[in-house]
DNA sequence: CATGAAATAATGGCACA
DNA sequence: TGTGCCATTATTTCATG
């Protein structure tokens, strides 16, 4: 599945500003309205595009902790038990399996310190956690979306 | 800096779906139109809402390889300076100050394993690098966007 | 904040390369 | 297949109350 200089063009305005109207996206990329939107629309339904959502900052929906959170299993558990308990907790929005010593990340945002702790306490209670490692996100010096790449090939 | 309960569930909306109209979201939570985009301008105008952006398969976009990277810095460091230097590169999409042992925690897209390590090889030889340790994504089981907490008052 | 009018944008049909 | 042009419908946006 490659995405042609077009469509490369136009999902860098829609990571931009995803409400970027079709005719000014068209007008970078020297397109019509409508023709930018039938490949946004095709981009959306070959899963490249999976939705449009708002930058928020988190600290004014109530999320000032911010914090990193090793799993360490305690015997083979699956990826899939992982998220199915981890997403029953909406502090945690994401969660990866990784190389190294531990076997899973969990990307956790809290109200307070008071609330993280009460969380992670709530974790390290998963039957299948043997311990965790919390790094706390002291400031948040960078965050941006990636942009497409070059050469691209890939699925 | 407080969010009504208008506000927060305007914000709930474009958090799901980032593209919405303004008349749609104002059916969910009994407004006009009008009245939505007054309150999103507002919230825009507050840093509430910082922007909006395209939700992107990361693969599809050439980046299939994630990883953080721990920094551990030789001197003390500060955040602008790691900042200044980690955003030079593409591959870096966030950065953060942490506690414990290391320093700051990079969240790294490489387009494969040999991208990702010629960057890591670059990282660490940032002259206030002391050493780095690297966690590769294997999966990726959860990805989502928090929502805005009940009880909130902080800035 | 709602209403209503005018400008702007989205979207489907149609012809063409 | 993909595009531009056109017409229709929906949305945005700004006036006023």
């Amino acid at each position: 599945m490659t995405l042609d200089a077009l469509d490369e063009q136009i999902v860098r305005a829609l990571l931009v500003d995803g409400r970027a109207s079709y005719g000014a996206i068209g007008a970078k990329v020297n397109l019509s309205a409508p023709a930018v939107k039938r490949r946004v629309d095709r981009l959306r339904a070959r899963g490249v595009v999976t939705g449009f959502t708002a930058r928020v900052e988190p600290s004014a929906i109530g999320w000032s902790t911010e914090a990193y959170v090793e799993l360490f299993c305690n015997r083979r558990t699956s990826g899939a038990e992982i998220l199915e308990r981890t997403r029953t907790y909406p502090e945690v929005v994401e969660a990866f399996t990784v190389t190294g010593d531990a076997d899973a990340l969990l990307h956790v945002f809290a109200g307070d310190m008071q609330h993280f702790e009460r969380v992670l306490t709530q974790i390290s209670a998963e039957p299948f956690v043997a311990r965790t490692r919390s790094v706390i996100v002291l400031s948040s010096l960078l965050r941006r979306s990636q942009t497409p790449r070059e050469g691209d090939t890939d699925a």
